[in-house]
DNA sequence: AATGTGAAGGTTTTT
DNA sequence: CCTTCACATT
């Protein structure tokens, strides 16, 4: 049956043959799927984008679906909007209107036609996650609870972890105390944002389920409606989206409706999120209940070379819960993984700049080379060592364009306009620039909106006196800007606030202003390329009509607006471009890269390098402890979700992949003394090259060169008071050189920083070293077992090198 | 209302 | 060690 489908595609429409061409078998088997549950599992560098743009043109072109009767999803807006694109580059259709795009996305798309069924304001506002947190700051102070006790950050955690498993506040369990009181405060806040017209990220996606799972003509409506939907990432989805994809497309279909396509795409060898709620299980779970037939595995690499993916292979394979899967190549095997120890995450950043600027000088881009690492703190050294050799770089991973302070309070004014009511918005920005309403003013206001249940700004008349008259006074600014800019373009209603809000006034008598104010310049020109290039109703244009596609299959219904259910005849309205564009700067937060332009070096965590790829990666830090993190050691599940993340970094490289490790490194102020990553040992030896000796960075090459630095400092026998030793560094930078604490060289013939070998344990590094003769005792770090101390008269230690 | 001080805490993060 | 944030001071 799938071969009908492709054999009349390739007859009737001409464009299908191009469209199949180059495809692998898997891929090709993928593509053509018919309309049945199936789950394909895409390695890294598999074309997996490309293989879910290919089915999405297919289904159309081939006339099994209308561009209406499909329903695509991904995590990113990156992600959807590179399907987009990729698909009018196939398909000469407007894509515009087509259910493509992010869940939340989608059901943020969802909501605004549903709103009334929802239970929401039509112009309800979202709020991002800063604004989830001080909502929740405000719940818990009106509660009059304790901040020690009931830490908004880890509440709003409770909370947002609780609505993505489908929990509301009766759902659940209240096992102890102090759960019964993050209860209560759930159940606060969600009176509050429902008071003031606002859902979180969390709250979109959960009443987009519920709505369509307690309205049945709604969900029938769209159940036949969405002949195909698409999962992007499905290892990455919680328990709730999982629970969202089977109420639009259910394993069964409802009675009457033809088969619904459901098509996911995963690689549960790159699931890096279960910390926030991620349910790799869902994969295992999809295939039984969706009784998926067969699982294609697109298991062809087209990245990388042969070295890099035997080195992925190897260590993934060390996991023991996996669907199972091996990457191969036909490029070859290419070049070996280079390896190297240094002494100190000091000296790691200048080899790792030296190196990047030999590979710059043959040729590479620094665009083309990432410098990784598992956390953020690990940026730092790296940054200075690049900033004061004056090599251009970039990292990844600060604040966005629209959480800049600056940005939020133009936006704050922007969203009373179109919702008075948003308390925190009007929190934001009722004394800001100062007008005049102090703490107390301010405390008065919310008593008098909390006896009314009430918002702030309906709750101004009951403040009375000079504060009272300010407040009014504000009120009658945000009225004022909305009767003014009525029927304006956006360009001219930022304007309008911007001047009119004393904003821009305020950032030009600031001594840093200047900055401030280029951004709410660009915040203009961010609005204006939304209106023209985005269309403004890109994401807020909720008609649930179909196009009727000729080639829409014969006998399945076509969605036409007739099918929704009366009370949403009000669906067609579009939303004026101010709330369009306030919803896209909730939705897309807008790049968290910093400004592009020059070539430079990508500096990034692991987690945000995933779906990206570049000629040269540096992977450092492969210390027990930070890779993998100490934090995860303690469960088995942690440390295998460590090394898919090493297998996400591994797998980024195309040509050239460099791992390094320290012995030493600054974290938290103090030196610790690592052992390499395990991760390390679960490599192929022949696809590792080696620049420094194997175990102790000492003996040759350039490695003799770090070892003075180190040495100099710690040098044998120079026994300094505790605290630091000052060490002339190889490199006179201006940054520090490691900072070694108390080195000595005892009867014993030990000292700090040395890595041993015992019999038991294995390799470990001397952390502290106490006592003499037969007291002598010594603490040492074995990464995987942990630190030991250890009485120098029994245990065995033999120096390694 | 702006600025200063002290304490706490310091995986990973998109929407 | 370095950043952030709540609180206190002028």
């Amino acid at each position: 049956m799938h071969d009908q489908h492709s054999d009349r595609a390739l007859v009737d429409l001409p464009g299908t043959g191009t469209l199949l061409r180059n495809l692998n078998p898997e891929q090709y088997a993928a593509v053509t799927l018919g309309p049945e549950p199936s789950l394909i599992l895409a390695g890294a560098g598999s074309g997996k984008t490309r293989v879910l743009t290919t089915r999405i043109a297919w289904l159309l072109s081939t006339g099994q679906v209308s561009p209406g009767g499909l329903l695509a999803v991904t995590f990113t807006n990156k992600a959807a909007k590179e399907m987009l694109t990729r698909l009018s580059a196939m398909l000469p259709i407007a894509v515009r209107g087509m259910w493509i795009g992010t869940f939340h996305g989608l059901c943020n798309r969802f909501l605004r036609a549903h709103w009334k069924l929802a239970g929401l304001p039509q112009s309800f506002q979202i709020l991002d996650s800063g604004d989830q947190l001080s909502a929740v700051k405000r719940v818990i102070k009106a509660m009059g609870l304790d901040e020690q006790r009931f830490v908004p950050k880890q509440v709003t955690w409770f909370i947002a972890g609780s609505k993505e498993d489908g929990q509301r506040p009766k759902d659940v369990e209240a096992r102890d105390p102090q759960t019964r009181k993050m209860i209560e405060i759930y159940e606060a806040y969600e009176a509050q944002c429902q008071r003031e017209g606002v859902v979180d990220f969390a709250e979109l996606m959960l009443r987009t389920y519920e709505l369509m799972r307690d309205n049945a003509s709604l969900r029938e409506h769209y159940q036949r409606r969405f002949r195909h939907v698409l999962v992007d990432e499905f290892q990455d989805t919680n328990r709730l989206q999982y629970r969202w994809l089977k109420v639009f497309a259910p394993p069964q279909a409802p009675d009457g409706a033809g088969p619904q396509g459901v098509f996911a795409v995963g690689d549960d060898d790159q699931s890096i999120y279960a910390f926030r709620g991620a349910q790799v299980g869902n994969m295992a779970d999809f295939e039984r209940e969706y009784h998926v037939r067969q699982v294609i595995k697109l298991e062809r690499n087209y990245r990388s070379f042969g070295n890099i993916l035997d080195s992925a292979n190897a260590l993934i394979a060390h996991n023991a819960h996996r669907l199972g899967k091996n990457l191969r190549t036909e490029a070859g095997p290419g070049e070996l993984v280079r390896i190297g120890e240094h002494p100190s995450d000091y000296a790691e950043a200048q080899w790792l700049l030296d190196e990047a600027q030999a590979l710059h000088r043959s040729g590479v881009a620094r665009s083309e080379i990432a410098l990784l690492y598992r956390s953020n703190a690990q940026s730092r050294v790296l940054e200075s060592a690049l900033f004061n050799a004056g090599i251009p770089y970039r990292v990844y991973g600060g604040l966005r364009f629209f959480e800049r302070a600056e940005v939020k309070h133009a936006l704050a004014y922007l969203r009373l306009i179109e919702n008075p009511h948003d308390d925190t918005s009007y929190l934001r920005v009722v004394n800001f620039p100062a007008r005049g309403i102090g703490a107390r003013t301010i405390e008065l206001l919310q008593d008098a909106a909390k006896v009314g249940t009430q918002s702030l700004y309906q709750s101004v008349g009951a403040v009375a006196g000079k504060g009272g008259n300010n407040l009014a006074a504000f009120n009658a600014l945000i009225d004022g800007l909305r009767e003014r800019t009525r029927g304006l373009t956006l360009r001219e209603i930022i304007g309008q606030v911007l001047a009119a809000s004393g904003l821009v006034d305020f950032y030009r008598t600031e001594k840093e202003g200047a900055e401030r104010i280029e951004n709410l310049e660009e915040l203009v020109n961010a609005a204006e390329s939304f209106v023209t290039q985005e269309g403004f109703g890109k994401d807020a244009v909720a008609l649930p009509v179909d196009e009727t596609s000729p080639g829409a299959i014969a006998g399945s219904p076509v969605g036409a607006a007739a099918d929704i259910p009366a009370p949403d005849a009000e669906t067609g309205e579009i939303q004026s471009p101010l709330a369009a564009f306030l919803t896209h700067a909730a939705l897309e937060a807008g790049d968290n890269q910093a400004q592009a332009g020059q070539d430079a070096l990508q500096l990034m965590t692991v987690h945000s390098a995933k779906g990206l790829e570049f000629d040269c990666v540096f992977i450092t830090g492969l210390e027990e402890g930070l890779f993998p993190h100490e934090n995860s050691l303690s469960d088995g599940d942690g440390l295998e979700e460590e090394r898919r993340l090493m297998y996400v970094a591994i797998t980024r490289a195309r040509q050239r992949l460099y791992l390094s490790f320290s012995q030493t490194r600054m974290l938290h102020g103090q030196t610790r003394y690592n052992v390499k990553s395990r991760f390390i040992q679960e490599l192929p030896e022949g696809a590792l090259k080696w620049l420094t000796p194997k175990h102790q960075g000492f003996g040759s090459g350039y490695a003799r060169e770090y070892q003075s630095a180190w040495s100099r400092g710690s040098g044998l026998g120079s026994v300094v008071g505790m605290g630091r030793v000052e060490g002339r560094p190889t490199y006179a930078a201006p940054p520090p050189p490691p900072m070694l604490q108390k080195a000595r060289e005892a009867e014993h013939g030990l000292r700090i920083g040395q890595t041993v070998f015992h019999n038991k344990f294995g390799e470990g590094v001397i952390v502290t070293l106490e006592g003499s003769g037969s007291d002598a005792r010594a603490q040492v770090n074995f990464g995987r077992h942990g630190a030991k101390w250890l009485a120098l008269g029994i245990a065995k230690l033999t120096p390694v090198d």
